[in-house]
DNA sequence: AGTTGATGGTCTCTTTTTGAGACTTGCTCT
DNA sequence: AGAGCAAGTCTCAAAAAGAGACCATCAACT
């Protein structure tokens, strides 16, 4: 059984596989909050198969708000999973593309698509049964 | 070259991977809800060496407010990847354990953990750049 | 017999995040 | 001349998250 706590730099923190849960120093949390938020890996996933512009994207996933559109491409852009090109068309066109990093991360949500597709049923039915029950 | 738009019920909507990524119907957004909230995920993963008890878990992650500890537990029933067991003690004691589907959620959030290990680096790097440049 | 601590929560209040939608600047098309 | 597109920004309202007090019940100390 893993060891569910530990020390790090004096502070108690839990363990989780191996790694330390910790608020401060976490590679997990860091990744989770980007592929976590709300549209961050639809992000991702919607550049799969090629480099999109600003309005491209924003045509592909009609419920996002321009304002979002725009903070979650900076926030990924920063993160180094996506990169951002400037064209100097007139009116200048901005392309947006996966890196390698991003590319890496798609191989890993992709799976998450196979499942969420495969269980998928069994999530809706589960929650029909606790809503049924409260 | 993939499709990067589909019809649904005369909708318009994006195709990611061959999934529609509707607004009211997708599966990916559904799983994602759930594994993206900022502690979800983070829960699956404290209960993955067993079943663990109310207080523990808030021991263990100790920067989590009991009432989004309560919430997360919630939802993560809600949708099946919990149980949630009332023991008759006194006081009476209540413990969360994974389900088989949380159980293969698990699967799918380590290969996450060792990812996150592995690139962490490579995003913080990213960080430093872009942060430098702004 | 009174205080303390544990149990598993809820309630309210404040701060942060998100969303909706108007507005901008420069250029092209009709 | 008027409309429309490019890639955003700005403001204000709504929703979500966090902090921390509070609750009832029981056991163990003092």
């Amino acid at each position: 059984m893993n060891k569910l706590t530990g020390d790090v730099k004096g502070r108690r923190v839990a363990m989780v596989c191996g790694v330390p849960m910790d608020v401060e120093n976490c590679p997990v949390r860091d990744v989770m909050d980007n592929i976590g938020g709300k549209w961050n890996s639809l992000m991702i996933l919607s550049l799969a198969d090629g480099a999109l512009r600003f309005s491209e994207l924003r045509r592909l996933i009609p419920d996002i708000s321009q304002r979002m559109l725009t903070q979650t491409l900076r926030d990924l852009q920063r993160d180094g999973y996506i990169s951002r090109t400037v064209f100097p068309t007139q009116p200048p066109s901005v392309e947006y593309a996966l890196t390698d990093l991003g590319r890496s991360l798609l191989g890993l949500l992709k799976h998450f698509v196979d499942w969420s597709v495969a269980n998928h049923g069994a999530i809706r039915s589960a929650r029909g049964v606790y809503d049924a029950a409260s």
